[in-house]
DNA sequence: TTATAGATGATAGTATTACTATTATATACA
DNA sequence: TGTATATAATAGTAATACTATCATCTATAA
């Protein structure tokens, strides 16, 4: 069984569908590429237009500016990653064991999957981790939010906390601890990288320790008392 | 009884100190008002200079760039932040009751404080919310780091955790769970007043709301078992 | 088969950003 | 009085972040 999966994108994040088209895909993969290894700062449309083999204007015709891409392709991951839970969650009956799921799929080095052939979702994980906050930390966040391009992080967010609300129907907190878990699962990654001595993790630079404390903190939190 | 209170910086942080002159102070001063009003994308040295009376030059005399700037405001926030938690921890024997008292520094709106005539700790809190972490988010983390330019932050995590370890001493992941308060008081407090349906707050909107998240967290955490 | 819409390539141009350099002036202090 | 220090004023450069125009190529509907 070959399969191909598409992730349906807010269209306001594009002005022409990069998934259309050749150039398009390419756009996305080379941003991929080029902003995992130097870095979202140094990303420009002309420096990805001369590794495409193409204009800087024509990028801009897919892509408003920089910002938009990267909104685009974080909202990319996010709905990718949501499908990615719904599909390893699915058949589980206890709530337990999906949040447990959910806390590994987040925390866990990611593998490139075939079914996306133009975006390689490791890099892309890695750009979430160290780059997906910018997105939202920016005056403009009201209108962007307006506009319903952090829809795939809320479903996200959604999904979690139904599943702490399964574990534990009383929890008060049950938003706030999902955004917790995914915002840890990554910065608690990009301390043991960059700035170790923040986190217990400096021996080892595990996944398998980010999830032991994630796992810790959920469960001590959301168990019945 | 009138008191200055002097933040010692790592010098390497600045090019001339800003302490020690008028346009220094005023670099500093209206560069919190500027990023708070306007973003840190928005904010140029020429724009400063021009709120200020000076020139562009001027201002290179002091920072490097505007990122070096940034890091500069946020460690002096890092700094005063933890005088703030030492000077109202001072006697205090349980340590619960200090850790309540930090999560409460850490997740409540700053008043400004007079001993500092030139930095507005009120804004400066919301800058740190806001901007604060595309100080690390960057490429330059590792050389960053090597000059010590997140010792405040890192010492900060310090004795959070060692007030943890002073609750549990069994407690595995107190650097970790230090992070995660200090990030967490931000974060929920962003996505609180900017995108409400991430957090359980969206109706009060209060910092106590907050401040009885982390403190559930956090105790369940380390509660003995 | 032709007309045409859609996508791309090539080129040019602009305002702003992120700096660096130079020179002159003001002040401070020894 | 001389000298160091800080600042102001000005100029200049390379890169960034766009916008605009026009020619060409290609797929497909008339």
């Amino acid at each position: 069984m070959k399969m191909k999966l598409q992730v349906i994108m807010n269209d306001d994040l594009f002005l022409r569908d990069p998934e259309h088209t050749e150039l398009g895909r390419n756009i996305v993969k080379y941003s991929i590429q080029y902003i995992h290894q130097f870095g979202f700062e140094a990303f420009t449309f002309k420096k990805l237009a001369e590794d495409i083999g193409t204009t800087e204007a024509g990028v801009y015709r897919y892509f408003e500016n920089k910002h938009r891409l990267l909104t685009y392709i974080t909202a990319w991951y996010w709905s990718w990653l949501e499908y990615q839970i719904v599909f390893q969650t699915n058949n589980v009956n206890d709530p337990v064991i999906k949040l447990k799921k959910v806390i590994k799929l987040l925390a866990t080095a990611v593998q490139d999957d075939d079914q996306t052939s133009h975006v390689n979702e490791k890099l892309l994980h890695n750009i979430v981790i160290s780059e997906g906050s910018k997105v939202y930390l920016t005056k403009q966040v009201g209108e962007d939010n307006k506009q319903q391009f952090f829809k795939p992080y809320k479903e996200l967010c959604s999904v979690i906390s139904a599943i702490i609300l399964e574990c534990s129907p009383k929890y008060k907190y049950p938003r706030s601890l999902a955004t917790t878990i995914i915002e840890m699962a990554h910065l608690q990654n990009f301390f043991m990288n960059n700035l170790p001595s923040l986190t217990d993790f400096s021996k080892t630079k595990e996944d398998s320790d980010i999830i032991a404390f994630l796992n810790d903190l959920v469960f001590s939190s959301i168990k019945k008392r």
